[in-house]
DNA sequence: GTCTATATCCAGATAGAC
DNA sequence: GTCTATCTGGATATAGAC
């Protein structure tokens, strides 16, 4: 591996444990194991490593969502990928929160250039799941329900790294695979006001 | 007002509006209008200056939350206090996220000391709402509802910040008041009319 | 490509005059 | 109680030897 993935892969772990801002070059350099010094034939700033990160982040998850794809036969299995990411990671969950949203919040907060770039992530997540509730044949407010998992996720994860010591995570992993079990349509025993035409 | 006092009040929102690691004195100096050297006659550190605004922040809150006890004839009427809180603080909440959960994540993040103490003030609202749910007579579920409440604040105040231009914060609102008026026991299971078109 | 050495800046924190 | 001046450390970033 060249060293500057090297640096990428270090620097995108220190960066979700402990915040970009926080991270220094000294961190990602005893991580490497090279001098701090090396850093700028490779990039000539640290937003420049931030930026690495987030594509790198991207690709990684492109590619995961890519896989999932050809997962199952149904999109409800296909969603429960999703789901089933936040149990797989939930010790880190617990630790440091959400890739995704802990990145987006500090870079909010520093009022980052880079903060948009963030939000690239995010889009990956909700047109992916978006394509996920369409093959149920909810186009009409497929997005509003994609955004609706993000949401969910998102204040699973927020919870879970506030009360870590609690199962708080895997009640809400439940409710979020009831939700999608709930998508599926299903003929309506009782009576229903709508379906117009 | 005393210094200490302006102190912490400029030091609450520049904690909430750039991130408490990435505030400076310098900062909190300016936006109060002393030197910095004077913050040391009222606090020996940072972190006491930290602990400070949380303090603020948990005693602040509690009188909001006193204040709706005392809200409307039902415990529905007063979970709306907690719902309309985001539709008022909207543009506040788009630009920062919300002061609870930012500042809970930031201190996981930064591994710091006073991270156990952000956690009260979830624990206030966690009470709160579980105490109203408990009014509805359901005892044994209650604090779970309570964590999905705020579950689905965290989901709503983080998407809203990644999405800010988008009507997002709305949506969610309205599904919070959705979800507490499903709350109420109802006497006729023919009213019961769930949003799943 | 990697290193050491260093420049520059800014942070938190201290000392002491007034 | 507030100020100015300063210490000290650590950050990003640069220069140049190997």
């Amino acid at each position: 591996m060249s060293t500057r993935d090297a640096i990428v892969e270090a620097a995108d772990k220190l960066f979700y444990e402990n915040g970009f801002d926080h991270t220094s070059f000294a961190h990602v350099a005893e991580a490497v194991g090279i001098s701090r010094g090396n850093f700028y034939h490779h990039f000539k700033s640290k937003d420049e490593i931030l930026e690495a990160v987030i594509d790198r982040r991207v690709s990684d998850r492109l590619a995961m969502l890519e896989q999932w794809d050809g997962v199952g036969e149904t999109p409800q299995a296909r969603l429960e990928c999703f789901v089933r990411l936040l149990s797989t990671n939930r010790e880190k969950i617990r630790r440091h929160g959400c890739p995704l949203g802990t990145l987006s919040s500090e870079l909010a907060k520093l009022d980052h250039p880079l903060g948009p770039e963030a939000k690239r992530l995010f889009d990956l997540f909700r047109s992916w799941i978006r394509r996920q509730i369409e093959a149920f044949g909810r186009i009409e407010d497929a997005d509003l329900l994609a955004l609706q998992l993000l949401s969910m996720s998102q204040g699973a994860t927020t919870l879970a790294n506030v009360y870590p010591d609690e199962a708080i995570l895997d009640l809400e992993i439940q409710r979020m695979l009831d939700w999608i079990a709930d998508l599926t349509p299903k003929p309506t025993p009782q009576a229903d006001q709508k379906e117009q035409s």
